[in-house]
DNA sequence: AATGAATGAGTATTCATTCAT
DNA sequence: AATGAATGAATACTCATTCAT
């Protein structure tokens, strides 16, 4: 449902319950090591916890993944599966003005994403990104740039509809952007540490950044 | 200020040689802690290794900073100790209108630190806060809610000139510092593996951010 | 009795080696360490040592003994068991009179314990005691204080006899153990580094001891 | 007087300032080293501490004893300087029976040396004896020998005034020796970690003893 | 396929000892 | 003679990875 793991190949077996299990297997395992990955970081965590949190033993871990590296590029890999598109769907299916598509995707990006687990990839990422280049540069490519896509067709859907100004595209989109990634990076990070005052709400952080970049998009009635 | 860090400055005095390197010891120290830090994160970094690029042995090292961890919280409190001061000084310095004292305090931030190497640990921080809980408390204290109050200040002083409207102003905050952290979170994870067509443009990026929130907070003449 | 010391024992037998060893293992493990905690002291024994000693890489050490401390205490721990019931038993056993049941006890000391290498441990204890504040609890209350009862009951019979004259009980227990004690003491300290000619006959030694505190004890017939 | 600490080199300039504590040096670190050593063992003493409990510098306490073995070596060789003179004297001064001589011999060796800190390197040596094989030799021949030697000499009084019987005199030494230098090695150890209530009364210890062994020494009387 | 015992390279930290001043 | 900054060998302990069963 939520970060639905699929095993690689694809289930043609009968669900019987031996195999059910085996094929399982790299999946549990996956979702473990996305939990404490996310929890303590990479280094951090140990190879035997993720096993003993999968219910199976050290050397089945390795059996799957041959390197703790390679596990962890397959916990991003897994966690980043189309996201995207289901954006592109609701985007294609707006039919309100662009003012209210803004607010509306990004909340509806919060709840789809940024409240769930999977969102602890995307601070993941940022922490281990300089480790992993080539993983980096496969993040980039499938996540980040599509989303960037997806934010510059919404931006653009206002210019065409006369309802924002012409902007510099390319960096306008940050301002869409930055703010989500800074709530999911916050609340992986500080967000753990800090006390019940400081906290950030969610909704609340949304609702005013979305105002705020509506503001900024608009097209100034008069002038 | 109290310890500047110093450049190890080729030693072409002769005269009380040793006594000038004990004094700069513990900045040299800290210099090449922040180097490799920000390079390869936290614990990826070899105590050896800092000790190396600052030209002493490994005991000296532990001679000066009795654990890793102290280092890394040395690094942290070295490099961001009245950085935030100095936005204050401009803040109340600065006589033209908010909206162009936003876009120069963003620059000025970024030519000021985020340019420079002490950026790193932002992403630093990021990427350790859950490791190093009381670090982090540390670090929210001196250096987050202080820039949080110098940017309310900021955005305060629009409102009260009559150029902004009222805002939700917790929250409002974030629309100046989310961008700009991002811009440097970025800058030390995701720009180091992408491509030159993908890089950011500082100035630019800052310039339509800035652009973006000011118009964000603008008054709206008519309506 | 529980994890009995196991001697290596040359593999001959092909099957179940690995799991065979894996049995072996604390308890080749504690042999090697009691070896060399005896033989160098705590201090002066590298885990890696004892290790190499059993046969087994240093990782495996710690598998086994999280810590050198708990190596330590579990050699402790091992060479001391039920030492005191078999002095008990023989006790109950013993149908002489007490003036003889003393030597033979303190013979039978000598031969099970004192002449072994188990008996290192007491001079370890003696050593280390001050180190180990929590383990020397527990060794006086697991070895002395049972031993003192033994010794206790020893005496006591001797008085309920009538072959022994009344005693400061709690201090003439110390007129059996102290020369033992001193005896194995001697032997792992002074007794390796003297020469031929200053070593002492342990079995003479007892001998003349037990003689002696048979005479300081018992009633005088006249007088 | 009781552990008086003397440079090496005779005291010849006259008490001035500045000299006398130059020449006291040595003296003030061995003091410092026996402390030390007698609370926490050998290996577990740094030298750094030795240094500063002397109120100098690491650098000094080498420049005075190049090693810390050295240190060991120096604090034992100083501390058993002719205390066993002092017995020797007193056997001669003594007039009264033997059976006297014992318990008082006994009692005052407590006073002058078992209560002082100098009792400490009789544990000392107990511990490090392996790992200081010459200095053990040293010992034997300077403390142990003569200590045997004079109470050979109680022990043959006794028996040449008739009160005392034949003795196999060898082993005969060790009934007053052991139970003396129990209870010392006691006092630094187990003494340290156990309860209040099982604390050993030095005097009535060796009051006990001393009655024990002059009961085992006498002659019966009537037989 | 699964286990978990075994491995050993790797790392922070300590501390006796040196030596420029 | 005295200092104390600097050294680096030494060592307990960790943990990803292997492999016999």
């Amino acid at each position: 449902l939520d970060t639905a793991v699929n095993t690689p190949s694809a289930d043609t077996e009968r669900p019987e319950r031996r195999s059910r299990r085996k094929q399982a297997r790299p999946g549990e395992l996956l979702a473990a090591a996305l939990d404490l990955f996310v929890e303590k970081g990479f280094a951090a965590t140990r190879a035997e916890e993720v096993a003993q949190r999968a219910g199976v033993s050290k050397g089945t871990l390795f059996l799957y993944f041959p390197t703790k590296e390679d596990l962890f590029k397959a916990v991003v890999r897994e966690n980043i599966a189309g996201k995207v598109n289901e954006g592109f769907d609701e985007l294609y299916k707006f039919t309100g003005p662009t003012a209210e598509l803004l607010p509306f995707m990004m909340h509806l990006w919060w709840e789809r994403f940024g409240s769930t687990k999977a969102s602890g990839i995307t601070k993941l990422m940022m922490s281990e990104a300089t480790n992993f280049p080539e993983l980096t540069e496969f993040y980039y490519n499938e996540v980040i740039e599509p989303n960037h896509r997806l934010i510059q067709g919404m931006i653009q859907r206002g210019i065409d509809s006369g309802e924002f100004r012409e902007v510099d595209m390319h960096y306008a989109i940050y301002a869409i952007s930055a703010p989500l990634i800074h709530l999911v990076t916050w609340k992986h990070s500080m967000g753990c540490c800090v006390g019940y005052k400081q906290q950030i709400d969610p909704e609340r952080y949304i609702t005013v950044q979305a105002e705020m970049v509506v503001q900024g998009l608009l097209r100034r009635t008069t002038v």
